[in-house]
DNA sequence: CTTATACCTCTAATTATTAGAGGTCTTTGC
DNA sequence: GCAAAGACCTCTAATAATTAGAGGTATAAG
C-alpha cells in the first residue's frame, strides 16, 4: 500500500467525529483542531489552493475561507493570488504560523508516517479498513453493526464510502 | 426624463450594431470600439467593478474580462480587489490610458449629455424610443416594420424589449 | 445555570476568470 | 486583387474563491 493518505484523512475524520480535534487541541499554542489541520495542510504540501487544502481536509471551501481568514488576521497565514490562473488563490505560511506551528504540539501524526510504513502490507490494509470503519460509523445516521471485518474481505475491498 | 444613460445605452447599441465601432473608430488613438466605450465607463464612473462595466456597455463580463486582459497589458488600465468584498475587482484608467483617453476622439458622445438635457422632456422620451426602436430592430432577426410610433405611444409606453 | 461570545460548518448565491468555439477585421504575401 | 495569418471581439459553460445566511457547539462571564 503506497498511499498513507488515505489513513491520515480517515484519522482526521475519526478525529473531527469524536471532537477530539475541538476539545483536546483547543488549547494549544492557542489554535482550534480545523486550524491546526488547515496550518498543517499548508504547510505540508507547499504552495496550495484553497480548493485544495479544502480537499485535504475534508472541509467546503468556504469553511477553509473563513477559517484562513481568521488566521490571516493574526497574521498566521497570507494569500497570494496565483498570476498564472487569477481565479485560484495560494495559502503560505507566516515565519509566525510556521513557528507557532513547530511548537504546537502533534500528538497524533507525530513520526507517525516514520512508523506506518515500516509496518507490514497486510497491516497497514487491516488498520486503514478499520479505521474506515469507524469513520464511516461515526458518519453514518444508521449504524449497521451486522459486517464484521475478516482480513479476506479487507484485502479485496479497497474502496470505502464517501461521507454522505 | 432624468436618466439620459438609457440614450447612451442605445446609442452604443446602435453603434454596435451598424459596426461603426470597429470600422470607425478603430484607428483613433490606437483603441478599438469596444475598448475605448469600456476606457470611457471606467473614467465616468470612478470606482467600477467588472459587472458594472459590463452591464453599462452591454457586454458580457468574460466579454470584459478579456478586453481590460489586453488594455493591462498595454498599461491603460489597472485592477484592484476589493478588500471589502475579495470577489469583486475593481478598474481603474492608468495616466497613460486617462492621456491617451482624453486624445482619443470621441464623435458621439461629445458634450452630448450637455445638449441633450436642454431639450424638453417630450423631445428626449421621443428621441429615446426612437433609438431604443432602432436599436431593436438591428438586433431583431425577424424586423417588425408594423407598428409605427406616435407620440401618445412614446408618452405611455417606457420599457423596451432587452436584447435575446 | 444562563447568557454572551467566538468558533465551526454547511448550502446557495455572487463575482471574476478561464476554456473553448466561432466570428470579423486588418495586414501580409503572392 | 485575393488568400492566409494574426489580432480582436463575443458568447456560453465551467471553475475558483468569497460572501450571505442560518444553525450548531464550546468557552467564558455573570
Amino acid at each position: 500500500m503506497k498511499n498513507y493518505e488515505q489513513v491520515l484523512v480517515a484519522l482526521r475524520r475519526v478525529i473531527r467525529a469524536t471532537d477530539l480535534h475541538s476539545k483536546r487541541l483547543s488549547k494549544h499554542a492557542g489554535l482550534t483542531g480545523p486550524q491546526l489541520l488547515i496550518m498543517r495542510t499548508i504547510r505540508d504540501l507547499g504552495e496550495v489552493t484553497i480548493g485544495t487544502i479544502a480537499e485535504n481536509v475534508s472541509l467546503s471551501q468556504a469553511t477553509v475561507t473563513t477559517i484562513l481568514d481568521r488566521l490571516e488576521l493574526r497574521k498566521l497565514v497570507y494569500r497570494v493570488r496565483s498570476t498564472k490562473d487569477k481565479r485560484k488563490v495560494h495559502a503560505h505560511l507566516t515565519e509566525d504560523g510556521a513557528d507557532l506551528l513547530a511548537r504546537a504540539p502533534n500528538p497524533l501524526q507525530e513520526d507517525f508516517i516514520e512508523k506506518f510504513q515500516n509496518l507490514a502490507e497486510w497491516e497497514q490494509t487491516m488498520i486503514l479498513a478499520s479505521l474506515q470503519r469507524v469513520a464511516n460509523m461515526m458518519n453514518a445516521d444508521d449504524i449497521d453493526a451486522s459486517p464484521l471485518l475478516t482480513v479476506g474481505s479487507v484485502l479485496k475491498d479497497d474502496g470505502w464510502k464517501e461521507k454522505s
